[in-house]
DNA sequence: TCTTTTACATACACATGTGCATGATTAACC
DNA sequence: GGTTAATCATGCACATGTGTATGTAAAAGA
């Protein structure tokens, strides 16, 4: 075969995530070979092994090539403080939903993280990405609840912890069983009730 | 080998069972090998062929020896109307995450489901087990929404299927996210709490 | 233009897993 | 007590996947 030039290299790189994204999401990490991933990209599997170690390399790529919105709402959230920390929360938690349903390259993502991968060992970069952004998000979260009590807008007696993992924990659940079956209930409309609802169900301040 | 009664084999068949289960919950489904069932069985990979066709039909043995939460909770749910549904529903919701808590097997089994196995297409029996038994419960506890919306406890601005699917996602994901780290957060108090807090943010009658 | 290096394709070695066929021994049954 | 059948163990054939070594032609660099 012919030598290509750098860009063609990059987009024969390119190709191979694509290949791999759609083929994970599809049919699963592990039932994915390396040989239907180079097939699918249009090459061989010597091309796979020129550009990345092996497969959780493959995996590490893919997921570092974006933005998840759990990364895209850290840094929105990192300039100091807010006036209305509880909407901010609110509005915070609808756009990730949001995301997810808009962005398809974050579904196939997100669908690869939540079913179509296993949890093996801490190891596992998969689970890494996963659990090392979202906890560092919980701790954002949680600051931002702290604020809500301390404006008052929340009663004393919540726990901003607890009250941070409820509401991630809806939110997964929400993406989680929505990912399982998408037309079994709309996304954001649901999502964004169901958050409300526990918004509100928050002890307000007397 | 020698040729064992008919009680021993049932047991070595428990065996098995054990095995797969303990080596699914701990390294995931298919990073297990039929080989270390069998190790950890201490029987050889002939027994397992004997008494379970492949590993498919392993799993589904796996499944169907345990009673997980949710199809103990629609068996009590099957006896006509209750005089107060909101809290039926609250208090169902709470034993069901109680149950994961306190019972290991079930842990283990839902720590299968949520994160040791790739969700691949509709023929696989283990997602066929998770989600056909969810959505049945799911009809279920449409069913006591619209009883609580009936009785005036619940707005008539409340959508049950709605309702239903939010409380849903709760649960769930407060269990995905306590299987994956259970040092994170105590799974019942925060569980608890966050189910009362959805419950209470649902519009109430005037 | 000549050399070097890149970007793959090709091919080989090795490991691992599955499914089945066969064998051995004894419980179960008449 | 003899036959049948169940309960496994053992071994073979086959498929599939990975990692790497090697080949090759053109781009990059001098």
């Amino acid at each position: 075969m012919v030598r290509r030039t750098k860009e063609d290299a990059m987009e024969t790189r390119s190709k191979l995530l694509d290949a791999a994204e759609a083929l994970f999401s599809e049919k699963g990490v592990t039932q994915t070979s390396m040989m239907q991933v180079a097939e699918k990209a249009g090459v061989t599997r010597g091309a796979i092994y020129h550009h990345f170690e092996n497969k959780m390399d493959l995996i590490e790529s893919l997921m570092g090539r974006v933005k998840l919105p759990i990364d895209e709402m850290r840094e929105q959230i990192a300039d100091g403080t807010v006036s209305d920390p509880l909407t901010e929360i609110q509005e915070r938690s609808k756009g990730f939903i949001a995301r997810i349903e808009s962005n398809p390259q974050v579904r196939s993502l997100a669908s690869i993280l939540l079913h179509k991968c296993e949890y093996i060992d801490e190891v596992n970069p998969i689970k890494l990405r996963h659990v090392s952004g979202r906890n560092e998000c919980i701790d954002d979260f949680e600051k931002l609840f702290e604020e809500a009590v301390k404006k008052e807008q929340l009663s004393a007696t919540v726990t901003p912890r607890a009250a941070v993992i409820g509401l991630f924990s809806l939110v997964d659940g929400l993406i989680y069983n929505w990912l399982l079956a998408s037309d079994y209930f709309p996304l954001v409309e649901y999502g964004n009730t169901a958050i409300e609802n526990y918004l509100n169900g928050l002890p307000r301040q007397p």
